[in-house]
DNA sequence: CCAATCGCTTGATCTGAATCAACGTAACCG
DNA sequence: CGGTTACGTTGATTCAGATCAAGCGATTGG
């Protein structure tokens, strides 16, 4: 691993308040590793043996059942997953998979739940750290709940404008499935929010309207105010 | 209090392996109240001032956003809501509202966090409840995205089977809100589940067949074992 | 005891989303 | 370079779910 992407580490959330010394072990501990595309990481219902660490590319969480399988998110550097499956030695619920070429930091679980048990700080961030996790999941399943398939377009695009353009970072399909809708109909949704002066250019959309699309929208930050 | 309900409390994951005196620290700077059906006990975006736990009675935890309102999740004796908030020291996510008459203990988040910091095996199990949450929510969410009402419906009837029935305990409206549709389309999901021998009696349900329950609603352990 | 209300169910209709199919385009590969 | 494949879009259709409306039965309150 490069120094600065150990600093990047070190001071992410999880890991900037932890003594320096459990940091080294837990680096030690664990394992860089680079995957390619589209290369399935950790599966649903296997042990939780690794905390993972994205240090470069991305992942999408995804979760299938029944011959349905949906996206539940995307972790990108410095990300991690999945906290609480390592913490209580259980299986996962979702499986991950790289969407592009990645490197990853592998720390075993053991190695996680030693330092918790040793350094306080460390224990508070985890702490933090769940916490964070969970009312990011209460939000994305207000989201879910509360909202059409459009407004969930709307404020997806709201929360990564940069600059008047969002440049979508993977596949229409797979921010499809993470907005929980087919294909098909997330082609639809651009098309609905045309009335709100969105542009779409493939990847790249242009977003002319700010307000117009916010009163489509309605963000609000009991459920978009996500820590990520 | 009652002694046998400080006994169940004690006897809960969250604090069972805490110390005797920060345990009762933790009892006597919290208040228990009793509450009226129907009052609202928290209020979304309200700062997070107590943690809750439920001694008597049974509370909803609803959201609302843009006009709609849907319901999360019940929590029952002697359940707790909402440890992220108080952790993290952030507004509600959700509100909290009680179905029934209601014994409530209120304990105040400093309380809880000057516990945490005083007791290593309380923020153990904190951490580990706070896993718990976070993996409860995602399968909530799962179960949104990957099912349809009617399999909601009949998971949620063979979570809650005692020797071949399911006593509904809230008004169908609500256990409709809960399940993510409306009360005309649950009363609709029931007669669809006439087809696996199903008989509702009022607030009673009888599963006269339960494998054929089952190879509908295709449980899995990856999103129906719910911990609570 | 009767009237009013409320919760639930059922039917009719409408809307949003999924599905199925076709097509254009861009990327990839022999 | 040409053919193939994969992705995205669009249209037509189907389906699930929401909405609107009406009616029933039980409970409540005057």
């Amino acid at each position: 691993m490069r120094p600065e992407e150990a600093d990047e580490i070190r001071t992410l959330p999880l890991f900037r308040d932890c003594a320096d010394a459990h940091f080294t072990t837990l680096l030690e501990r664990g394992f860089l590793q680079r995957f390619p595309p589209g290369l399935v990481l950790i599966h649903e219902d296997d042990p939780a043996d690794f905390l993972h660490v994205v240090v470069e590319g991305m992942v999408e969480m995804v979760t299938s059942h029944a011959g349905r399988e949906t996206t539940l998110g995307f972790v990108r550097p410095f990300g991690t997953f999945i906290l609480a499956a390592v913490l209580t030695d259980q299986v996962y619920l979702q499986a991950a998979r790289t969407l592009e070429k990645s490197r990853i930091l592998m720390v075993p679980a053991a190695a996680v739940r030693d330092t918790m048990r040793a350094d306080p700080a460390f224990m508070t961030a985890v702490t933090r750290e769940l916490a964070t996790a969970y009312r990011d999941t209460v939000m994305e399943l207000k989201s879910q709940k509360l909202r059409n398939g459009a407004e969930r377009l709307a404020n997806w695009l709201l929360r990564h404008e940069r600059d008047g353009a969002v440049l979508i970072p993977v596949e229409k399909r797979t921010l499809a499935a993470r907005l929980g809708m087919t294909p098909e109909n997330l082609s639809r949704a651009f098309a609905t929010l045309g009335a709100c002066n969105i542009e779409v250019q493939g990847p790249k959309v242009l977003l002319h309207d700010r307000g117009a699309l916010e009163k489509l929208a309605k963000p609000s930050p009991l459920i978009d105010d996500v820590s990520t």
